[in-house]
DNA sequence: ATTTAAATATAGGGTGCCCTAACAATGTTA
DNA sequence: TAACATTGTTAGGGCACCCTATATTTAAAT
């Protein structure tokens, strides 16, 4: 079992392998931010159990297990970020909280959210549920 | 700022002392599945800090501030609670979840989910908004 | 009241994750 | 290619939280 911080990782190293085709200790630094002494010994430890290929002063890359994890986290974190735009959580709010409840929510909530974004955007009636839950917030009555 | 640790501890605390009026070192530990030893130290900390009172010996009670965090909590847990029943996460699922993501969120995410359910649970047509939702579930489409 | 059982406390250790400071490798540029 | 800047590594430490094993205290039973 993987914790949260080396969730994290995985999560940080896919999205900036894609963006820039590499990644190395300093980026990884940057986008959770922590020293690259963190990083450095993070890796080390993602590389002992098999997530991630890691040799000194040549940049990391995943391995396949390594780059499922981060999908799937990746994954539950646009789910959860189509959540909480469509119940009206202002950036970087929204942002924010679903980097932090992305980890060790079970599927099947996970699952349930999907359900719940999909069935509110497939609605018929879309855009006027949403104007209705805007009048909603505001003033705590149907309109 | 307390850990989400630290704010089980009082979420605990809180929950024992309304359901048994005191609450005792094995009343934590066995609510938070951790050994007693783990529960003096944590308590200590927790006196040091102006959360519980603490003497050995002699069961541990909320402060006000304690009881207020306590509470708070415990609010955010129930928001969630009632957020997973709707979207038909299934028990013991739902109450696990809400454990986890009942801390750290922003007060903005939970005051929207609460107007989420709130907005559900109060609409003219809700019994059949829950029905709809259902069968997309497990249809995929809109009744 | 003494013995026994249950609860609580302390000592000492371990893991995960983070840091700073000092050092080593790499890349860049004159 | 030598000097410098950047990046990466190691060593050593700290904090939060948990554990086991070993006292100690309180409560219950004889």
């Amino acid at each position: 079992m993987l914790s949260r911080k080396a969730e994290d990782y995985l999560e940080a190293i896919l999205n900036i392998t894609e963006k820039k085709g590499y990644t190395r200790i300093k980026d990884i630094a940057l986008a959770l931010n922590v020293k690259p002494s963190s990083v450095v010994e993070m890796v080390k430890r993602l590389d002992d159990r098999g997530f991630v290929n890691y040799r000194k002063y040549d940049g990391v890359t995943l391995t396949p297990k390594g780059a499922e994890i981060g999908r799937a986290v990746w994954g539950r974190h646009t789910t959860i970020r189509a959540f909480l735009e469509i119940i009206k959580v202002p950036e970087p709010t929204a942002n924010k909280d679903a980097c932090i409840i992305e980890h060790e929510l079970e599927s099947k909530t996970i699952e349930q959210i999907r359900n719940l974004v999909d069935f509110v955007k497939s609605a018929p009636d879309y855009p006027q549920w949403l104007e209705h839950f805007e009048v909603f917030c505001a003033t705590g009555v149907h309109p």
